[in-house]
DNA sequence: CCTGATATACCCATTGAGTGAGTATATCAG
DNA sequence: CTGATATACTCACTCAATGGGTATATCAGG
């Protein structure tokens, strides 16, 4: 989990019904206009995850029967799922490019959905982790053997990755006015 | 499959054999030391794509005992897994980010094992998918409508970091001495 | 001599990611 | 009346990935 554990297409479902009740189809079409340019979510992927939420009891499910259209199964979020999203939304969410640009992301747009206050400090802590991890890779270069090319070659751009999202993230301090001296 | 297929520890595992006949043990432990921090690879996962690829014809397997330690499955290439891996060796492995330092680096390093004529060709066709996701990421944020501040803060980092991988592109025609005339 | 770390060598169960296709019905434009 | 599009969901399948478990062998330190 933690790192990469690509999780929050499952958090993000979570974080449409925060906002009040709603059936797979719907949630998958507003995921997709909101952050579809964030991560991709298939359709048949959404209804697979929010089996798995109901089956955890983070959502409850009951069917709505409709004059016309088939049948919906209406989503609400249970106590237990609004507790694990709201944890989710403070958590790191470690230093890696992918993570960042897709995790990062989806936590600062619910943040501004639903904790907007929390916005500075989810900001700095992903920051922090931001800077410690270039660190560690300025160390893993350094003391890494010559002839290794091709983990050289990897680890640089890592590293320069890392760099370049430090500066993409002073445009997002800009952006949702977050003053500096916060932490 | 092919651009985010994430298929190379598959390919890569290949390409060790490609050298000679070798085990699962010895492979896994190849592959994290010339490969490690480009990826990383169970041992369990290592096992489990072996199988895989005996299960297709890529590889055989015949059991060797052993004085003292547990029989080893010595595996060899077959000529239909040599074929899909000087397939894959020539292909283009898209343009993200990650699959550009996960993908492309391997196939780099196992062309510099077994093909390092075609090395330039590889590189210019890399650079050219490069090149053209940059123009499709300039684009689509050109055409984005303003109010779509995430998927617009996601394309812009997904563009720029492009434009980095281009200039370490850079880097490397210079460390594999590949002339700017090809192609 | 015994113990514990390390290396060799592999397997299995489980969870999750992700695709592609299928099943229905309703609406609306040409 | 036909075909595209929208609503709404399900199923089967493959692959990714982790975390454990199972053995045996070697070798150093107490």
């Amino acid at each position: 989990m933690g790192i990469s554990g690509n999780l929050s297409p499952e958090f993000a479902l979570l974080g449409f019904l925060v906002s009040g009740q709603s059936h797979g189809y719907d949630l998958h079409q507003r995921f997709t206009i909101e952050l579809g340019h964030v991560w991709h979510l298939s359709q048949s992927q959404a209804y697979a995850i929010l089996k798995r939420l109901e089956q955890r009891g983070d959502i409850s499910a009951h069917v709505v029967e409709q004059e016309k259209l088939p049948a919906r199964q209406m989503l609400k979020i249970t106590a237990q799922g609004r507790r694990r999203f709201f944890e989710w939304l403070e958590l790191g969410v470690g230093a890696n490019a992918r993570s960042i640009r897709l995790e990062f992301l989806t936590r600062l747009y619910f943040s501004q959905l639903h904790r907007p206050e929390n916005i500075p400090q989810i900001y700095q802590s992903q920051l922090d982790e931001i800077e410690e991890r270039i660190e560690s890779l300025e160390n893993l270069i350094e003391h890494l053997p010559p002839e290794q090319t091709f983990n050289r070659l990897s680890l640089d751009l890592r590293l320069q990755q890392m760099r370049l999202i430090q500066n993409w993230m002073a445009e997002i301090r800009t952006q949702f006015h977050i003053s500096k001296d916060i932490g």
